[in-house]
DNA sequence: ACCTGAACACCGTTCAAGT
DNA sequence: ACCTGAACACCGTTCAAGT
């Protein structure tokens, strides 16, 4: 970042890698277009549009260190969103609400994150390793924690219905965000709102008989 | 479909809007690959590479012609599930479950009919219209079935509660689609099990009382 | 009205060759 | 090891010209 002056190109670049995907990025989130060629982010670089297969066998690739990127970011807006709530559902409502401010956005960055990305076109099911495993670890941790002090239904140590609350609350956002970014939703409602009623709607579905105060 | 035998190709082909749209969904559907090119269904047809842009000015419009023929069959799935069930909750369910069952049969499919078929790279929020809004009103209207015979809690003239148990239990089914197509749930569990679970903790929040027998 | 053929400005990927 | 230049096999879209 600091090591050369802004125009002394080296013959080899020093870092095309990093250089490829932060270009990608800016592209993705400056000018929500994810729709760029690998020979559009070489011209950037001022490499030849060849060079980004040295580094990148297939275009996926690069996108798929994109998602990355997205995806810790994700996590870090919701993990930040939640740090300061003690109350298991109070945190869940936040981390839903920093899950879709954080999609609504950056559409194009949120789409390329679960889009295709892994999806290469022919596959029938994303090969998709562990790619989204921060943002469900996320909830994870918030529906455990909510059993754990008896804010929620299900019993701490039943795993099933853990995963249950976990894969329905994930869902439900995620549904929600794609719902928005798609405008298949009234926009004339405010998006906090609908995650607001959302999120109610599903935390009327695990919380324990006592109404929150 | 009758007027010609098979192999009689008209020098204009006679009806190659139609043809156009039957062979992106044929490779979409039994191939798998919503990835084809315009000139891949104009070669399939036996037509020149132009001769689409004569029906379709963009390839969007022909993907949004694909999209709404899914959107129908999406919707006539629905409507079949249900039609036997008189019960709003169950309703739910067997919606849920064929909505699921269509996404994971026809995974392409579906990703074109939410993806970019109308997302254009560049713009933040799709200009769709009227596009899922017949999958949305199957929803709506059991939502309000439910209400109506005080099976739901919604107060049935309520339209906000209404809206946002709609906008819900879409988020949910949708969201879920999403997350199994691109593999992000343990594929170990049955889909109708995980749909079951899933809509089992959305009907618990908005279900009235009584538990169903 | 519907289609063809050629043309334009792009792609991703490969591969010998350079440094 | 990293990159270039040329090449290959594609794209979507436009547009004069044909029938």
């Amino acid at each position: 970042m600091k090591k050369d002056s802004p125009d002394t190109r080296a013959y080899h670049h020093g870092d095309l890698r990093r250089a490829l995907i932060e270009s990608a990025l800016s592209i993705v989130t400056q000018e929500q277009d994810w729709s760029f060629s690998l020979r559009e982010l070489a011209r950037r670089a001022g490499v030849s549009h060849a060079a980004p297969h040295s580094h990148f066998a297939e275009k996926r690739d690069l996108l798929i260190a994109v998602a990355d990127v997205g995806f810790a970011r994700l996590r870090d807006r919701m993990l930040e969103a939640v740090s300061r709530l003690k109350r298991a559902d109070k945190a869940l409502t936040a981390a839903a609400q920093a899950y879709i401010a954080f999609a609504t956005e950056n559409p194009a960055l949120y789409r390329l994150m679960f889009g295709p990305a892994l999806a290469d076109g022919a596959a029938t099911r994303t090969a998709a390793s562990g790619i989204g495993a921060e943002t469900k670890a996320v909830l994870e941790d918030l529906v455990l924690r909510g059993a754990q002090s008896g804010v929620f239904t299900p019993k701490p140590d039943d795993a099933a219905a853990l995963g249950v609350a976990t894969l329905s609350c994930w869902s439900t956002v995620h549904g929600l965000a794609n719902l928005i970014i798609d405008s298949k939703v009234d926009p004339a409602l405010p998006d906090h709102q609908l995650v607001d009623g959302v999120m109610q709607l599903f935390l009327d579905g695990i919380r324990t008989r006592r109404p929150a105060s």
